[in-house]
DNA sequence: TATGTTACCGAACATATTGTTCGTAATTAT
DNA sequence: ATAATTACGAACAATATGTTCGGTAACATA
């Protein structure tokens, strides 16, 4: 990508971030944001059609790094706690999110976090329906499947959320540790399933 | 209040809630609400300052019936199932939600539904911080009391979101038993207490 | 029924925002 | 060096916002 391409990107990235620190997306102008990032205007639709667009741009930009491949697969090497890694990939997520602080805090405040979230529960849910399919038949509960995912993807998010409003003034491991303890994960991965881990085919 | 007044804005609710089905709230301009209205522009404005006044009235008015005085009360007469009234609390308000259905469903479809659900957030997390209160001190948990009372709300408008995207295909009671089965209710509104209650002074 | 009050109408207006076009200048890659 | 790409910024049409004001209709009260 030319280097006034990645330039621009950036600027306006930046501007936004900026700009969504004192006031809600749907009452920034372009021309706000242009002037923020001290670029042309035409420059500006050259790389976005609207302004949703940027939103969704940038928040795909910080999501693939949040969400890294690494993170996406099955394959966790670290079964430390009694919910067999989910604990220790949460908290990588947490992590992340925090070397983008800056951005995000912007984000999220000033009650424009809606969009954000929305992206957000996007990528949490694909994470946690394909980390959960191997143990959601096993469980006998009443609620529908889908229920249990969107109630750990919306949870999940809600605690992102309380955290980053709280200046992230709890550690990644804190906070994960706290939305395991008031969820009922230890009912859909028993401690059980993770001493016979070993014998599964 | 004058019968035109109300009028007026049982029209404009009306309208906005209409095109709430199409196309997000963003997205929509005065104009077409006050076309939809069959109103005055002038009219509009002297009801409501901007859009988002408008918006935000339309959720008080809502809430204002969802959530009623005998509701907020700490005392609640139903004490069946073990988690001391909590459900059919959350029951009933699963049912006001259903009389405004078709008010709701155009609030939260296309994309619009987060400004609704702040809103209903604001309302949840008074209710659960007082009916909490007597509780919360005597339960050991790692997790901050704002968290609790922040994934309490959080994760129940989750289950309300999701109950209303299905089309409200389950019943109220079902819905609530559903979030009652995911929450950790049950570790901070112990059946001890409830068979206990007599002797609370 | 008569009267004063209040709300609605709708056209017109100034202002602000959006998204596009196009000729020119600056930057980049090869 | 040079050809391609990108940024610039002024100008533009189209649309949206919020206000003003004179006239009309509906309301409450007596």
């Amino acid at each position: 990508m030319d280097r006034r391409q990645q330039k621009t990107r950036d600027a306006v990235f930046k501007a936004l971030s900026s700009l969504l620190e004192k006031k809600r997306f749907s009452n920034i102008t372009v021309q706000e944001i242009i002037d923020e990032a001290n670029i042309g205007r035409s420059t500006f639709y050259a790389h976005f059609d609207t302004k949703d667009e940027l939103l969704k741009a940038m928040c795909t930009d910080i999501f693939s790094h949040v969400f890294s491949d690494e993170l996406m697969s099955e394959e966790t090497h670290d079964f430390s706690g009694n919910n067999n890694g989910l604990e220790s990939k949460l908290t990588h997520i947490l992590y992340h999110l925090k070397d983008n602080e800056k951005n995000i805090v912007g984000i999220l405040s000033c009650e424009s976090g809606e969009l954000f979230m929305k992206y957000f529960k996007e990528y949490l849910s694909e994470m946690f329906s394909q980390y959960l399919s191997q143990y959601l038949n096993g469980v006998k509960m009443k609620a529908p499947a889908d229920f249990v995912i969107n109630h750990l993807v919306g949870s999940f998010a809600e605690t992102v959320k309380w955290w980053i409003d709280n200046r992230m003034k709890y550690t990644p491991e804190e906070t994960a540790r706290y939305y395991i303890e008031v969820s009922f994960i230890d009912r859909i991965i028993p401690d059980q399933y993770v001493l016979n881990s070993t014998n599964k085919k």
